[in-house]
DNA sequence: TATCATTGCGTTATTGTGACACAATGATAA
DNA sequence: TTATCATTGTGTCACAATAACGCAATGATA
């Protein structure tokens, strides 16, 4: 069964579970909620563990000397590939029951490796991170532990380790609140979109409808975006402008606040 | 110079040091920032720590199979003599850079205890919690490494230790931004109080007058406050009438919001 | 008994919001 | 070529929310 790619894998496990604590701080991990938008559904972006089967929200721990921050970006920049995207902490999340010692042991036990002592049988608090992504330029990696690294539709979500699931329903719930007060899809939409797709992002993050016409009227009036001046084409019916975010105003935006309520 | 109680004081020290590790979880603290509102004025309760003089917050760590929120009410419990009283997790502070390294081992030097290893030497991240508590009925107590519990006006604050300046600064932001949407005033002010107080407290935070008279009507019309057959005595010029918390309407409007700004 | 700062309630002008009307558009079908 | 039609962009209007301000009532003090 040995070869070199699993004798490689075997070792990369091992040094983990017996060393990391010389390179990471012990008891606390972060754990990233990453969404994405595709075809008018809201997606997050999940790992499957290798032999259970079962899916995780991608985490990783703090190096040292590295802001928690740090960790976070770094974390999304191995799973998706992508830079500079703006992250944020949103709650810890600290139960004792959370513990991943039991798993872990198993996993080892899957690996092939001995091991009765090590600082991932301990109790962890992880600490949530949302990230906002554009779908179209992430190409997922699993991580050591992961089979696979794969989009799930927000409302199709699989079973999932652990709290990971209420994690990512708080997350989910602080999106919605954020919306009404920060500007949002930057990061989620391409570089030039329609108002209509905009509007979309808007209703899925919300799970309701706005009104089109007054929702363009809000829109428009926080200055955020750029009206281009062009037309999208091959479209039924009239063709819709294309618009992109003005990233001075957004940022403002990001900062201030939108003052309006959708 | 040694005595029975220095002697008592420096072995809590030494095992402290040595032992903590096996009681607390590693690498991670907590930071309780209480808010009190006395004489028109925001306090917040901070530790002067022993031999530096300087001050921090009141803090402390987590035992191994104990909820962060629990770890939270323990230190608000010792500190104040408090029960009951509701805190919320806000931030992370994580910079690489806030390690109480130095600051722990001239406190061991002062106190006279000798140690070259310990788990209070390694870097710290911690959480911010806040809590608002009633100035009237707290009884200040320092913990073993402070000398003085005392309250401090926010408007003037004295030199504080690492980065609880930025916690504090932080804490306070995120009060201000929550009571355009929550409700305030249950466990800061007395069980019954007059509208003018009210309306201070709210003023205070804010760090900005409002208008009597709008104020009194969108209290009133998120029904929080139920008025009593009292009024108060022994004031010059017209008395105020004294309200009451309706604590069934108050803890609706905590969770679901005001509906309003001020 | 008059004074006066303060309280409680009310009024008005302005702004913000939701609901809807209507013309413009441009691919598709007749 | 022309009519059709779902969709887009702009505008209107009624109503609700809000800010700004007026004024009488109050009750201790002079």
């Amino acid at each position: 069964m040995a070869n070199f790619i699993n004798m490689s894998f075997e070792k990369e496990i091992k040094d983990h579970f017996s060393k990391g604590h010389e390179i990471y701080l012990r008891n606390i991990s972060v754990d990233c909620v990453i969404f994405g938008f595709h075809e008018n559904e809201l997606k997050v972006l999940l790992l499957q563990a290798k032999y259970a089967g079962i899916w995780a929200l991608p985490g990783g721990f703090i190096l040292k000397e590295e802001h928690m921050d740090e960790a976070a970006k770094r974390i999304l920049k191995n799973r998706t590939g992508l830079d500079d995207i703006y992250m944020q902490q949103f709650h810890v999340f600290s139960k004792p029951g959370r513990s991943t010692k039991e798993i872990n042991q198993q996993f080892l036990k899957n690996v092939g490796v001995e091991m009765k002592e090590s600082w991932m049988f301990e109790r962890f608090l992880t600490v949530g991170y949302t990230a906002l992504v554009d779908f179209t330029k992430v190409e997922g990696m699993p991580d050591v532990f992961s089979a696979a690294c794969e989009w799930f539709n927000i409302q199709l979500l699989p079973e999932m380790i652990l709290d990971h699931r209420e994690i990512l329903h708080t997350a989910l719930q602080r999106l919605q609140t954020n919306l009404n007060y920060h500007p949002i899809g930057y990061n989620l939409l391409q570089d030039k979109f329609t108002m209509p797709e905009l509007q979309k992002l808007y209703e899925t993050i919300l799970n309701r409808t706005l009104d089109r016409r007054n929702f363009q009227r809000k829109i428009m009036a926080t200055k955020i975006l750029k009206k281009l001046n062009e037309i999208k084409k091959g479209v039924a019916h009239k063709a819709p402008n294309y618009y992109k975010f003005d990233l001075k105003q957004y940022k403002k935006a990001l900062k201030v606040g939108m003052g309006f309520e959708l």
